[in-house]
Order: C-alpha cells, then structure tokens, then sequence
DNA sequence: ACCTGAACACCGTTCAAGT
DNA sequence: ACCTGAACACCGTTCAAGT
C-alpha cells in the first residue's frame, strides 16, 4: 500500500509548475522536482526523457491557461479578451517568458490557439493576409508587454512611492529630465496605474486593424 | 612580460558577450568566461562581484547596442529607427530577452534610453500622459515581436519549404485548418517574408498614435 | 515495472595559499 | 595586487543494482 500516488507524467509535470511557480526557473532541476514529489532525481527519468523533455511541456501547459478566443464574440471582443487572458496567464506563471525563447517546436497547445485565432479572424472578414498581420500584431504586442511589466522596478500597486524614492537615492535624476518629468506627474496624479497601459496600447492595434479591415472591405 | 593583456572589467563582459553570442545564456559560467579569456573561473571575482553581477553588466551592456533617437527627425521616423535599432540588437543577441526578464534594476543604458526617448516625444507635442502610452506601447510591441521571431520554427529565409514538410510529417494538419490555409497561402506567395510583419505592426500602432496627437492638439 | 546509490562531468563561490 | 588549487554544495544523466 504507498503512502503516496505512484509517479505519472501528469503529476510530474503539475509538481514542475509548483516548483517554477515558488522559485522561479531556475529552481527546477530535477532533483527539486523529484524532492517536490518525495523521491529521488533519477525516478523521474522512468516517465520523461530528460529535462529538456520536461521543460517543452511546460511550455505546452502554459499554453492551455490561455482561454481560446470564443467564436460567438466579434473579433475585437474575442480578441481583447484573448489578450486578457494571455496577460494574466504569463503574470500568474512568469517563468514562462524565459522558456518560450526557442522552444515552440512540437507545443501542440501552441497549434491549437494558432488555429482557433486565425479562424476567429477569418470568419469576421480578415483576409488570410490581414489576419496573418493582426495575429502577429496582437501577439506580439501581449507578450512584450508583460515582459516589460516584469521588468518594471516596481511591484504592481503602491509601490511607486518606493521606488522613487530609491531611484532617487541611487540614481541623480537631473541627469534624465524627461524620466524625472514623468515620474513626478505619476506621483502627484495618484491616477497612474501602469496596468492600464495595457489596454490603451491594444487598442492602437485593434483600431488600426478596424480601419484596415473596412479599407479592405470597401475596395472590394 | 604577460603574454596576454591583463584582466579588466571590461575584457570580463566582452568575453562574457562573446560566450553567450556563440553558445546563449546557458553557455555563461564563470568557469567558461575564464577559459574564453584564458584564465582560472576563480581570477574573475577579482573584478566582478559574481555571477549575478556579470549578467547585470550584461544587459547594460546590450541596451547600449541600441541607438538613441535622433533628436533632429520628426518623432515618427525616430520611433521607427529606434525601434528597428532595438530588433537588429536583439536578433545579433538573443540571449538579451532571455536576461531582461526581472533584470531592469540599476541598467543605467536603460535609464538613458527611457529620457532621451520620452524627450523627443515630448518635443512633438506628446502630453506627458500620451508620451508614457506611446512609450509602453511601442516599446512592447518591439520586444514581443522579437520575442515571438525567435520561437518561430524555421530560420529567416528559405527554409518555410522545409518547415512546412516537416510539420506536415509530424502534425495532422488537417485538424488545423485554418493555420493549414495560412501555410499554403504563404508558400503558394513566395513574397510571404516574416520579416515584413516587423513594419506592419508598427505602423499599426504609430497610425494610431498620429490619430490620438492630433485629436489631443484639436481638443486644445 | 518501478525506484535508487554511486558515479561522472559539470555548476557558483569561498578561502587559504601562492607569486 | 593579482591569480590559483582545493573544497563545498549544487547540477543533469547513466548505469548497474535492488524490490
């Protein structure tokens, strides 16, 4: 009778993303995800061929967060909500941003979201070509974006007034006028919140794509 | 009478550099910068205060890569100089989006880049508001992109003919139609080139802008 | 069939020792 | 001042051995 579950695919793979969820990536080694399951290193190799192996699926569960756009919505709303979704799906799981880079070969969850996209497109009036455009448009433009937000030297929220006022320690800011511009407007307008930049920049991307679509739509 | 030039800071992060150019990130440990420079991993912490410090130096040193915008050209062509400034830098080294990720703190290049960025906006009758927008936009836009060139699974170039034979070996293109018209249409239209998606995308978000300044302008 | 101990070739880093 | 050898606590992975 074991005390424990017998070891699966399955429940390795859900014991990686615990570990990269805790620690970050570079906490998952093999020997992290076997102590995480109560066993040693080398048992994972009887159900996945190596780390590397481990690692794509990963990449592959990350991929099924993201919701599939719905194919009842409009195209701006099934992609707005698309981006939405991919959004917090990185931010809940941000080492999947240091995985992606060269590793999207054989991620079947990749091909489905592809395909589900493109079709939302196409049934609205997107030319294959217009909707390759949009596609990468809108893509690339969620996944620069929460890395960026990653970057931000600040945790989302309060903490702003922090980081000025570390910035200012560390760094003499009548040297940046412009940076040092900005930052005193966000402190006094308490408004600021940089989240909703996302939705602003996305919408320069659907806007132009509107008015693409209706150039294309006319000159038919 | 040394028979190589003594180390140096800076000797330390050129080899690191070329290291992570040759073999990426995961190349990049003290003991291979060492042997790059011909000398013991442990003569490097006389110059460096670690592993954590040689990948800061790291990404300061790539964000010096990209050229600052001209403050003479209107702020369009600026913004499309940087930002194809900004590609080029990352696809000569890619290893930079894998560091960026959490990395941002005390990157002078970067604090320098923000301000001269912002001032040319702000010269152009950007609002400091429409500037930040602008800012976060543009710059997400060109990171994800990068980002998302990178994953794609063929070379730049010739080699969609044999991605899409291999696909097709491994993958039921069948249950993705849509990605299954895409392909055909982009190999049928040998003029497809990925490349192109980079100035599509941008203009998408530049137009957009364009709109928003002059409406700022009317409104006052 | 499933798990493991020992071993190998790697890491980053410290520290006492050499010149 | 600058470099190094040995050591420590980590990696991924193989392989023969255990149940």
């Amino acid at each position: 009778m074991p005390r424990r579950p017998a070891l699966s695919h399955d429940r390795i793979i859900d014991a990686a993303v615990r570990v990269a969820d805790r620690g970050g990536l570079t906490q998952v080694s093999m020997r992290n995800v076997g102590k995480e399951l109560g066993v040693e290193a080398m048992s994972l190799y009887h159900h996945v061929t190596g780390k590397e192996a481990l690692l794509d699926e990963l990449v592959n569960w990350f991929f099924t967060r993201i919701e599939l756009p719905d194919p009842r919505q409009p195209w701006r709303r099934a992609m707005a909500d698309r981006a939405a979704s991919a959004r917090t799906a990185v931010s809940e799981h941000p080492w999947a941003l240091g995985l992606i880079e060269s590793r999207t070969n054989s991620v079947p969850a990749l091909l489905r979201h592809h395909d589900t996209v493109l079709g939302c497109l196409r049934r609205n009036g997107f030319s294959v070509a217009l909707a390759a455009h949009a596609f990468s448009a809108i893509d690339a433009y969620v996944y620069g974006f929460v890395l960026t937000e990653l970057n931000l030297p600040f945790e989302a929220g309060e903490g702003v007034d922090e980081f000025v006022d570390q910035l200012r320690r560390r760094v003499p800011l009548d040297d940046y006028p412009h940076l040092a511009e900005m930052i005193t407007e966000q402190v006094v307008n308490r408004s600021y919140d940089y989240a909703d930049e996302f939705e602003f920049g996305l919408d320069l991307i659907l806007d132009s794509l509107q008015a693409r679509l209706l150039a294309d739509g006319a000159a038919e």
